[in-house]
DNA sequence: GCTATCATGTAACTGGTTACATGATTCG
DNA sequence: CGAATCATGTAACCAGTTACATGATAGC
C-alpha cells in the first residue's frame, strides 16, 4: 500500500514521469521516508494502471513509458492522507546500530558514534544547500524534514559520546 | 540479519530472556529503531539457537524457554557494530504521509500538521519523563534517541504548517 | 467465573531484495 | 570506441504480516 501511496504522491508532486524518472526520485528526496528499487516499481506501476490510478501519457523510445495520476488516483492518495491512521513502525538498520553501540565499551563506542555525527552533519550541510535552491515549496518542505532527523541524529549521538567519555573519565 | 543482530542486542543488554519479553521489548524502547512481531521472533530465536548464537537457558512451564547468549553470539553482535556498513534505508509510513501532507491544500494540510505536532510533542514528553527514572545507561541513552527524533518531527511538523499558513496568508 | 496477561506456535500471503537479462543513447 | 546513464523487465528468494490456534495463570 505505502509503496503504491509513494508513487501516486511523486506523480502529483512531480507531474507525469516514468518508472525510471520515479526511482529517481526515491534515490534522492523520497529516501529519507520510504525505499523501492526499480524492481518493485516497475511491476507496481503495471497495476496500478490496470485499476485505473494512473495512466500512461505517453510512449517513448525502448519502451518508455510516461505515466500520470488519474482523478480516481488523486482520490486515492488525498483519501489516504487524510483519513488512513498509519502504521507507526520503524524499521531502521541505521539507527538500530547506534541504538545498541553504547553496548561496546568506551574506546570502541565513542570513536564510532563521533564518526556517525560527523557522517549526520555532512548530510544535515548538503540538505541545508538543496533547500537554499529550491523553488518549489513542497519540494523544500520535504528537504527540511531530512535535514531535522538529521540534525537529531548528530545531536544525539554527540550527546551520547560526550556521555561516555565523561562517565569512563570519572570511573 | 536485522532482526537477529537487534535479538542478541537486547538479550545482551537486558541478560536471559524469553521470546515474550523480547517480543514485549520491541513494543517498547526498541521500537523506535525496529520492529517486530512474535510471529517472526520465535523462528528467528530458534534458528539463532540452531546455529549457535543464543542457547537456552531454561525451560519454564507451559513451553516457556529463556535464552541467552553464547559467546559465538557476542562476537557476531561485536563484529556486526564495528565492520557493518548499515543499510541507510528508512520505510516509514508516518513520515511518508507527514512527507505527502503539504500536497493537500492549507485548509487540509494545516490542522493536520498542528495534530501531527502535538503527536510528537507527547511522545517526546514521554520519552523524557521514562529518562528520568531510569537507572541504567543503557537504556538511557536509547530512550534520548527517540526523544531527539519525535522532537525533530514535532519542529519541523509546527514549521510547516506556519510557512503553509504564512504562505495562504501572503496570496 | 471472567478478563487480562503470560506464553508459544504455524501456514498462507504480501512486500521487498538480489541477481540476471537486454539494449539504446550520450558524452568525452 | 568505451563508459556512464537511460530504460525496462522477470524469477527466485528472503523478510515480514495476518490470521488462526492453543492453553495456563493471576487478579478481581
Amino acid at each position: 500500500m505505502s509503496l503504491r501511496i509513494a508513487l501516486l504522491g511523486l506523480l502529483v508532486e512531480s507531474g507525469a514521469a516514468s518508472g525510471y524518472g520515479l526511482t529517481k526520485h526515491f534515490e534522492l528526496s523520497a529516501g529519507n521516508v520510504w525505499h523501492a528499487k526499480h524492481s518493485q516499481i516497475y511491476p507496481e506501476l503495471r497495476k496500478m494502471e490496470a485499476d485505473g490510478a494512473i495512466e500512461t501519457v505517453e510512449e517513448g523510445a525502448r519502451g518508455k513509458r510516461t505515466y500520470d495520476v488519474t482523478e480516481a488516483g488523486r482520490v486515492e492518495l488525498r483519501r489516504w492522507l487524510v483519513e488512513h491512521e498509519p502504521e507507526r513502525t520503524i524499521r531502521n538498520e541505521a539507527s538500530l546500530r547506534m541504538f545498541l553501540l553504547p553496548l561496546l565499551g568506551p574506546e570502541e563506542s565513542v570513536p564510532l558514534l563521533r564518526a556517525e555525527a560527523a557522517m549526520y552533519t555532512t548530510r544535515a550541510k548538503r540538505l541545508d544547500e538543496i533547500c537554499s535552491h529550491i523553488g518549489n515549496d513542497v519540494s523544500m518542505y520535504q528537504a527540511r524534514m531530512g535535514y531535522h532527523n538529521m540534525r537529531a541524529m548528530e545531536a544525539w549521538a554527540t550527546e551520547t559520546a560526550d556521555a561516555i567519555e565523561q562517565k569512563a573519565a570519572g570511573a
